[in-house]
DNA sequence: TCTGGGGTCCTGATGCTT
DNA sequence: TCTGAAGCATCAGGACCC
């Protein structure tokens, strides 16, 4: 496009999951939804925009959103909707763009570089984007922004919500960021403005006009990058397939504890989960990090390296319980986590010629407790053998843990 | 207000190897 | 053999993002 070195779209879903809750339930459109779960120690993951003029938001606690707006309607989050309809309008930017960067569910950078020929210039380019994805997921909205960089191109989807479209060129880019907050900043969260207003840096201009030296000596790094994205400088690409780096679960306990048996309760549902999203992903682990936030929301972790990779929950499970057992004695714990990470393929026939050892059996153990998850309904179970005992399975154990591993067994 | 769960990236400390 | 420096890998913690 004249002017423009390249083209990039951001598309930002609006109010994304409550928008997804309000289209199933017709009962709930036009009035204030919050999707997120309903216990004590919960937060917002999304507020619609009927909730948002209370001043209810993304990550504020549950308890305080429904004080703000006590007429609310509390959804409990669906993640695999949420991933169905992410994939339709992920296959609407792919018929866009051959190189869609998903950044999560709900929003996705599109390299539109070169395609003013098939759907025209900016205006009409966003247009069709938006009509495409109201159309393909029955009238869902997304926000648009498009210029010639990714950081200038998220600011402006952001900058009009709902249903917005914003176009900056790039000759306007930098003055069109100047006058806006620090925190707009892509990397300077609540932490970073404070310094930057504490050195006197109140607008992106500000920060745009500093001495990149200063910066560095204030900031680190982070300084030097955040004075190139104020200056609209950002030479990051659009990347079309990015590996994950780890896998992970993690989990708020409902109240604090110092029970090592209650936390390697939790490690283990945690390794379960992990291990077969590794199985899914055909991918192997070949380390393990436990995670601990503490009464007063101090992290604290340990990770070791595996003897090799793997995708067996009991041998996630081991290592995390070792883990565990070298912190210590434990303070009051509020959270605790798994991390699988330095993922790697898993090795074709990785338990060929070695059938019958337990840790080969313990695996087709975990494989065939995944079949069963996508096989059967509700029920109950009637008779277990002892490898199942070993497991926590049970006569009478529900099967929803097939399907869920948060459920107890 | 009182703070989730999924991640990524960066930094400083430490330990190992040469 | 001891010591120190350099380079690298690993670990733990922190900030950030959605």
């Amino acid at each position: 496009m004249s002017g423009w070195p390249c083209v990039i779209v951001h598309a930002d879903m609006d109010a994304f999951y409550a928008a997804v809750e309000q289209f199933d339930d017709p009962s709930l459109r036009g009035k204030p939804v919050l999707v997120g779960p309903r216990s004590a120690r919960g937060v917002v993951l999304t507020a619609s925009y009927e909730a948002r003029p209370f001043g209810v938001g993304s990550a504020m606690p549950m308890v305080e959103a429904l004080r703000r707006c006590p007429q609310a309607l509390v959804v409990p989050p669906r993640f695999e909707r949420y991933q169905a309809v992410s994939r339709i309008v992920m296959d609407v930017f792919a018929d866009f763009s051959p190189a869609v960067e998903a950044l999560s569910l709900d929003e996705a950078f599109l390299d539109m570089s070169g395609a003013e020929r098939i759907f025209g210039p900016p205006a009409e380019l966003g247009r069709r984007l938006k009509d495409a994805v109201r159309e393909a997921t029955g009238g869902l909205t997304v926000s648009v922004g498009i210029s010639a960089t990714k950081f200038v191109a998220k600011v402006a989807s952001a900058r009009m919500k709902p249903d917005g479209l914003t176009i900056v060129p790039p000759q306007d880019a930098r003055s069109w960021l100047a006058p806006l907050s620090v925190s707009w900043l892509w990397g300077a969260g609540a932490k970073t403005a404070e310094r930057l207003r504490g050195i006197g840096l109140e607008t992106i201009g500000d920060v745009a006009a500093a001495d990149p030296a200063m910066l560095r000596r204030e900031l680190g790094s982070i300084g030097e990058r955040l004075h190139a994205l104020a200056r609209a400088e950002d030479p990051r690409a659009v990347e079309a397939s990015r590996a994950a780096k780890s896998i992970g679960s993690e989990l708020t306990l409902s109240a604090d504890t110092q029970s090592a048996h209650e936390l390697e309760l939790h490690l283990h549902r945690s390794a379960d989960k992990v291990a077969r999203r590794l199985r899914r992903a055909g991918l192997c682990a070949r380390g393990v990090r436990v995670k601990l936030k503490r009464y007063d929301f101090k992290l604290m972790s340990k990770q070791r390296a595996l003897a090799e990779p793997t995708d067996v929950a009991e041998d996630l499970y081991r290592a995390a319980r070792a883990l565990l057992r070298s912190f210590g004695p434990l303070p009051p714990v509020r959270l605790v986590g798994l991390a699988a990470f330095e993922l790697v393929p898993r090795p074709e026939g990785a338990t060929q010629g070695d059938l019958l050892s337990p840790r080969s059996r313990m695996r087709d153990l975990e494989v065939a407790l995944d079949r069963l998850a996508e096989r059967f309904g509700p029920g109950v179970v009637t008779r277990a053998s002892e490898l199942v005992r070993d497991r926590g399975v049970g006569e009478g154990t529900n099967l929803d843990f097939l399907r869920d591993p948060k459920k107890s067994r």
